[in-house]
RNA sequence: CGCGGAGUGGAGCAGUUCGGUAGCUCGUCGGGCUCAUAACCCGAAGGUCGUAGGUUCAAAUCCUGCCUCCGCAA
């Protein structure tokens, strides 16, 4: 099938590998402009250039697909590659009527969620910091509102509750390849299963101020922040005058009787939660070093 | 030229202000104690102090270039 892909981080690279791989016809990938990022502002290309240009498809960055010069060049481009279909994951953008009715299988989105729940920008992180216990993969035709599309197809993976954000964004990073090339395979027969709207939900993007741990919050909730922000942008407190982004954590059964926040056992790193449970921490970061276990942590820092 | 931190035995850190024999907590190896141990005691190995120059009688420490890593901000 000839298709345009449009995607911009890892999760839609894993979408147009699967593309590649089931020897579909990947005419040309949209992504976001190369943005200066990270230290010392250097301009870096997101993992969907870097995937389309190793395997020789052309790259389109427009500003906008919306409107202005931009959209029209890319109206154009895609006027003239008149492809089947037009599939979008994570891509970053809203695409325009215009668009959405332009290929003759209109517009595929892969999301990370359960559908119609955890619509929006940030499905995993969100599903991860409300402790969910299953999650999964939806293919939907694109319409106009955000993430509202007809289903096509639907597969749901439980979530360990140890699982971090990194971990379930891989799986289910491949799930969605494998879903996506699975519905473009029965497009013909699939059919579009509209979205009960009275059970959507929103999972709005993720902020650095919620990655500040309230200890004050049950070491359940804690965990579940920890790994859900793991390991961008990092749940994080501050001890002392260091900030410490914490990565992995467990929670402890054990009851203290402290304040939440207070470090109550000094040699496995476990501070006093809101419900006096504790939560241990088993990877953390300091100001300007590295990742690293707590023990190795433990090492070098006294508490 | 966005702001800032860091490179020191296998791991994590101190030492740099004010140059003068390389240190801590662990790990590893050997031995001891013990019914036994991840516990305790004794001992040992292991480091071109990121790299290239400079200053100096003497540089981990001061000066300069370069490499690598990381946090923040966008």
């Amino acid at each position: 099938m000839n298709i345009v892909f449009m995607g911009t981080p890892d999760f839609a690279a894993h979408s147009m590998k699967a593309l590649i791989d089931a020897g579909h016809n990947v005419q040309a990938a949209f992504t976001q402009p190369d943005r200066p990022k990270g230290r010392g502002n250097k301009v870096t290309p997101p993992p969907v250039k870097v995937m389309a240009l190793e395997n020789g498809i052309p790259v389109y960055q427009p500003l906008s697909v919306k409107s202005g010069e931009d959209a029209e060049m890319s109206l154009k481009v895609l006027k003239e590659l008149s492809p089947d279909v037009i599939v979008a994951a994570a891509y970053g953008k809203i695409l325009p009527p215009a668009l959405l009715t332009l290929p003759k299988y209109g517009c595929i989105n892969v999301h990370g969620s359960l559908l119609p729940t955890y619509r929006g920008a940030a499905p995993v992180q969100r599903c991860l910091i409300n402790g969910e216990k299953e999650t999964g993969i939806t293919v939907m035709q694109m319409a106009e509102g955000m993430d509202t599309g007809d289903m096509l197809l639907k597969e749901s993976t439980p979530i360990d509750p140890e699982e971090t954000f990194d971990e379930l964004m891989e799986r289910l990073g491949i799930m969605g390849g494998k879903l996506l090339v699975k519905a473009l395979e029965n497009i013909d027969t699939l059919v579009p299963e509209a979205q009960d709207e009275s059970l959507a939900t929103y999972a709005p993007m993720i902020t650095k101020d919620m990655a500040l741990i309230d200890f004050s919050k049950t070491a359940l909730e804690v965990h579940d922040l920890i790994r859900g922000l793991s390991s961008n942008p990092g749940a994080y407190f501050m001890l002392g005058e260091k900030r410490i982004k914490v990565y992995r954590s467990t929670v402890c059964e054990k009851i203290f009787d402290a304040e939440p926040g207070l470090v109550v056992n000094k040699s496995d790193f476990t501070i006093a939660c809101g419900d006096k449970k504790g939560i241990t921490l088993k990877e953390v970061q300091a100001v300007g070093g590295k990742r690293m276990k707590t023990e190795d942590f433990l090492r070098g820092n006294k508490l």
